[in-house]
DNA sequence: TACAACATTAGAGCATAGTCTATACTTGTA
DNA sequence: TACAAGTATAGACTATGCTCTAATGTTGTA
């Protein structure tokens, strides 16, 4: 598919995808047979890629990081060590910010039940 | 206690903090007996406050939501209920995001284990 | 009194993650 | 064939959150 329909599969705009691309996180593929333009294409798993990216960022991964996660995932020049190397520390920074999150709740919950009760 | 006691009490840099007063999230004072400079006093509760951007922001929020709920905290000039409202935004915000970070790490796990298995 | 250490403001610079514009070429449809 | 819609590249611009430099003034100690 071309830039215009991954837009419209995903969500994401034509922009923010070339900027993507430009990234290193996506790759299009150019048709040898066609000579008439060097229009990009994109299949399905360039899809996924973009779906994961939306939710890697949204729980706070740095574009640069789910690079890294990428790579472990489809990157098949990296050995399996590598690989399981990068998903062990993304499963500790997971972790870590759930333990973060968690305390912040409590903070917020704690504060929150001072104020029904005392009011400040 | 001046900038560079703060400084050193929270280990956010001069730099930081300067930039957080002009941002609004921290209000130094001028005390009117001293006509000879104008250096900012600092007080406890900017320690407080230089404590819970750090957490604020190591989970995720930023400088603009943590003013937010700065406001909660400390200004007295809105109403318990709309502190309320504010601070339970947090929290639906804080349990959206781990909930996204526990789908994550089902998938990064589920993931590793195909990788040990299958090697792929 | 000299001078290092500390304070202030203004503004420049940087990394991340886009977002948009200009220019130019290609494709599909009336 | 005209032309709207789509595509590519380069580069300018933006917002956030710092980080640093320059210029200048103040304070405290030898």
């Amino acid at each position: 598919m071309l830039i215009n329909e991954l837009s419209k599969r995903t969500g994401v705009t034509a922009h923010t995808i070339r900027f993507y691309e430009k990234s290193g996180l996506i790759k299009g593929k150019r048709d040898e047979n066609v000579k008439s333009n060097n229009y990009f294409q994109y299949d399905e798993e360039t899809v996924e890629k973009l779906e994961l990216i939306r939710d890697a960022k949204s729980i706070g991964f740095t574009l640069n990081e789910i690079g890294q996660l990428m790579d472990a995932w489809y990157n098949n020049k990296i050995t399996i060590s590598e690989k399981l190397k990068i998903l062990d520390e993304k499963l500790l920074s997971i972790d870590s910010k759930i333990k973060h999150l968690k305390e912040m709740k409590k903070l917020v919950s704690e504060f929150k039940k001072s104020v029904e009760t005392e009011g400040c």
